[in-house]
DNA sequence: ACATTTGTTAACCAATTGGTTAAACTATTT
DNA sequence: AAATAGTTTAACCAATTGGTTAACAAATGT
């Protein structure tokens, strides 16, 4: 058999495996076999290398969530003014997300159903923090560039308007009757469309 | 043993207990003897009355997704402006979900675990439809009332600031770092936030 | 060359799962 | 009250599941 470089070494293959199955299927709708089938190994290594279930979902898991989180913590921690932030989070959350459309369901769905996990992740650095973010929203509101609102329900508008098509995917494409194509341009629309319903509901 | 009226006998305890089971934990996370459990009956009865897992979870499926279209639909067919609308979407929706806080996250779950499901919905009448919307945005954007906004985004733009924070909850609540009564306060403050949102964005 | 560690496999195992069955119990009909 | 139809139960079953084991192969060190 051919010698296997790093990226392809049989551990990060049942990453790889792993985090396709546990990302479309979900912890309880995954199965080991498959996982171990899509990697193309036997059963067995799975455990020889990850132990348990419950333990490669975990690797699955921060490995998707360490990929997300840098994404708000650069926007929420740069020191652009709040409508470069907006335009900037918009365009490029869009972008990312497009790119791994099956990660923000995966970790909101995950957590949903086992709420303590985030508390591991909130011990690892790198976990977003909204203190910057609240300050300069109390500063912008108090020097009249924009409308008064509290930081929380901004942050929350922001993570909604971007987040949610890509959670609700099946359900918006038969409400508004789109087919792939059609959603892939009303996506790309909102990268802009997105920024700049924010922007008018905020600027003074 | 005491006799059961209509909201007691065994075919809607079956049905409340496997409500509670299948929004908590999903189709696969579901087990049918804890429905039974939870119904305090025999595991048999389940198949006696729905034959199958999968036909028990459609019937609860249907059962969920016939409480929330009514609400879209109420709203998207009444005869008020867009802003009202949008008003009233707001406050009524937040307040139906806070009701049911599981159901939206049940049911974007569920078809995206199996997208042809939506098909079975689409049939039955009452599913939601946007043809007057449509036209009613399009008509007032003509007429200078709101800014120029495609139908689509829009909605989607209602849909996810009222809809993503219930989904969402367990990783707003740590974003933001709210407690159970933090968290409570801001969704009522939603209820009049989320419109003036909307409304400041689209209204000329 | 040999021994030891590391990686891999096929076969196996106990527990769980959705589903069935046959018998018992209860109400309804005649 | 006897027969019939509908409801409920305990015990059972085959299939699946996560996980283990023991033997085998490939590197690695000496």
């Amino acid at each position: 058999m051919i010698k296997n470089n790093k990226n392809e070494n049989t551990e990060s293959l049942i990453l790889e495996a792993a985090k396709s199955i546990f990302q479309t299927k979900g912890m309880d709708g995954a199965r080991m076999q498959e996982i171990a089938d899509q990697a193309g190994i036997n059963k067995a290594m799975l455990h020889y290398y990850y132990r348990s279930k419950q333990l490669l979902f975990e690797a699955v898991f921060k490995n998707a969530f360490s990929l997300l989180a840098p994404q708000l913590n650069t926007v929420l921690n740069d020191d652009s003014s709040i409508e470069e932030k907006v335009r900037n989070f918009s365009s490029n959350y869009i972008s990312f997300i497009a790119e791994h459309p099956y990660l923000p369901n995966f970790i909101i769905q995950e957590l949903n159903r086992n709420p303590d996990f985030i508390l591991k992740m909130k011990e690892s650095n790198g976990f977003p923090n909204l203190e910057k973010f609240k300050k300069q929203v109390d500063v912008e509101v108090a020097n009249g560039i924009i409308k008064k609102i509290k930081a929380e329900q901004l942050f929350i508008n922001i993570l909604a308007l971007n987040v949610f098509p890509f959670i609700a995917k099946p359900l918006i494409q038969n409400l508004i009757d789109a087919d792939e194509s059609d959603f892939q341009h009303i996506i790309e629309e909102r990268k802009t469309e997105v920024a700049d319903f924010i922007i008018n509901s905020i600027k003074k």
